[in-house]
DNA sequence: TACAATATCTATCGTTTTAGTAGTCTTTAG
DNA sequence: CTAAAGACTACTAAAACGATAGATATTGTA
């Protein structure tokens, strides 16, 4: 499952989709439509200042707006900012690596081969999963 | 990522399913093997107990084995049991569907149809990574 | 029959994460 | 100058996570 932070944020993501290049969409106006508490938006939305996906515009007439394509973000990288890894375990993770701490010999691990598997599958399945296409699809 | 409760009962499943129909484990043997704590073990045996995918035999000589065949666990249904549901929000979900609170019309949700493709996909890669897998691939 | 090895049950606990809320400060268009 | 916007910092209540502790029940074997 998605936290209510990631879903927010996707849900501010296609909000700000649907406007790119065509103007921008204040925090209020945001949490309003989408029914989301506006001080916690808040947060989210800087958070995503923060690595970029979106920029703003401070003071009157201000608000926010994507930096990228909306073809160019998906589940997945909002999942790896506000969720983590997609992977199952640390060990089998691209993009947040770690040793998992019970796993005596990762080279042996039998559980290794099946997660990779569909760590490829779910990663395959979350990056087609793009802005773009939550837009395509009303 | 999956929960060390659900990797710890991974692996303590896959051990029994190693020996299926041939013998059983003791907690403390599982426990030893697979560098698990072993009263986080005792607990979560006694819950794949409960949802009647294991079954013990107590006293001296006593331990645990697997009751369905090892192709038919996979990591889906320890993810459900353990992780809750696979879909990525709970109104997409098949086996603990609730509506979502931030959602005002679930049927004009524009998260719901790509939701639903990765909801199946993830599904159908955790449901291949069935416990016989995990055996044959060491 | 005693005992040792096993599983079972109930409770507790410290830490981290989650999902917010509150209040103040800064910037800027009009 | 001011109202409307974002930015920043701090705090909090509740739940989840990852265990640990201790007492009880059962059973094969000597």
């Amino acid at each position: 499952m998605l936290s209510k932070r990631c879903k927010y944020a996707l849900k501010a993501m296609v909000c700000l989709a649907r406007v790119y290049q065509k103007g921008h969409m204040t925090i209020a106006s945001i949490a309003e439509q989408e029914n989301i508490p506006k001080k916690f938006l808040e947060q989210i939305l800087l958070e995503l200042k923060r690595v970029k996906l979106v920029n703003s515009k401070k003071g009157l007439a201000g608000g926010y707006y994507l930096v990228k394509d909306p073809s160019e973000v998906s589940v997945a990288d909002l999942h790896r900012i506000f969720d983590g890894p997609i992977a199952l375990a640390p060990c089998v993770s691209l993009n947040y690596y770690e040793p998992c701490d019970d796993c005596l010999d990762e080279q042996t691990c039998y559980l290794r081969h099946q997660f990779i598997q569909i760590r490829d599958k779910t990663r395959k399945s979350m990056s087609e999963a793009t802005l773009q296409r939550f837009i395509e699809n009303e």
